[in-house]
DNA sequence: GCAAAAGTGTTACAAGTACACCCATGG
DNA sequence: CCATGGGTGTACTTGTAACACTTTTGC
């Protein structure tokens, strides 16, 4: 499962299934295991495949698994659940699996439960839930800035995630009070508008102390 | 992967194996998976199959996959371990694997890291730190309490787990204060020594909003 | 000048820490 | 009476929410 930022909004890399089952529907890629192989080592084999990305150049972590016996008509097929995080990302390779792949924003993918293939459409909400909750005690929304970033850049991560305006002047303090979490380049970027902003890139820290809870929000 | 609080200690069922490999060191109990069942049922099959405890009185959680080739020498084995957490437990039946089941405090089934088999000391870490992080923010720490209970009570479990004293005037305002935590019986208890204590039971809340955090720790 | 975004300051409030102190029981 | 754990009150500190205000750019 592969969260990208892009417009201002957190989106899901799918891909249209080319068998049987569900021909033809969106879902999200994956693979088997191979012999020899952690189940880390077979995420990052597959979103390479089906993506063309370097995994190592991003945030990949295991969610869980599912095992319903009837999750997959074909038979009995047990998924580990992997979540990766990355800044705005090219739009994949036309790989082999990769040829149908393409962003689409979390929210309309899980609009409609029977959208997706699978009980991916649960998958997708833990993930989704997950990410949300990253946010709050890690420093990975970094991992979703193209480096060199902007405090609002960062912010506008938060917003896209959590799915609400953030006020700008609190957010900056806490997160550039918070030891190693921004590292400061001495260099300024302009924008179409506004004051030029400082530029930073990801610093040391990984974990936010202390949080940044997602209970103060304010009227998006 | 099944705690308890005994002595005021944190404890873990561990088994002494009887076959290959490791044969006669301390494991975490499991089992493998049938065909037709979840990952949740097979882990709830095994618990009363290897203690004769009903899983569905205590609370129950997946934790995460591990998937290393070669954790077991006899081949490929990927275990997806699960956390279990209840009241001070009667010693386990003597079922058909149970026959050398015993309570460890996990202080020293982790002391030295290779007294466990596979890598059961790698998983034992990871669960203690997902219990330790558990008790933050959800109410499952009642869960380790024999009904009715007292705040005492509670307070001791999460000394135990977390493995500091707390305040108890302190510990008490938090979590009385948290609708939904404990439900008040009326009821009283006189111990050896003291002020008799208010009996409760598990209320319906199982997040701690706010949250419980131990980093205000109080030299033990 | 004006709009817009960056960045600073300040006040009000919520929550947590530390600790003094009272309460009720057994011995 | 005293020791012990239960339970209440309170001053201090830390962190956050809200929002006014200044700065620096493009147009």
């Amino acid at each position: 499962m592969i969260f990208t930022v892009r417009r201002s909004r957190l989106q899901v890399l799918l891909i249209e299934r080319g068998n049987q089952p569900y021909l033809g529907q969106p879902a999200l890629p994956g693979g088997f295991i191979r012999d020899g192989e952690t189940l880390d080592e077979a995420a990052l084999r597959e979103l390479s495949e089906e993506t063309g990305l370097d995994g190592r150049t991003l945030h990949l972590e295991q969610l869980r698994a599912y095992s319903d016996p009837d999750r997959d008509p074909r038979g009995r097929v047990i998924t580990v659940a992997y979540l990766a995080l990355g800044p705005d990302l090219p739009l994949p390779v036309a790989g082999t699996d990769a040829a149908a792949a393409h962003w689409e924003p979390v929210s309309s993918a899980l609009a409609d439960d029977t959208s997706l293939a699978f009980d991916h459409a649960a998958i997708l909400r833990d993930g989704l839930e997950r990410a949300r909750s990253q946010l709050e005690h890690t420093t990975v929304a970094a991992a979703f800035c193209p480096e060199p970033f902007t405090v609002g850049d960062l912010r506008r991560i938060y917003e896209a995630v959590w799915g609400f305006s953030l006020d700008p002047s609190n957010f900056r303090r806490k997160v550039t009070r918070t030891e190693g979490f921004l590292n400061p380049t001495g260099e300024r970027r302009s924008s179409e508008t506004g004051r030029p902003a400082a530029l930073y890139r990801r610093g040391a820290a990984s974990l936010l102390i202390p949080p940044l809870l997602r209970s103060g929000e304010v009227s998006s």
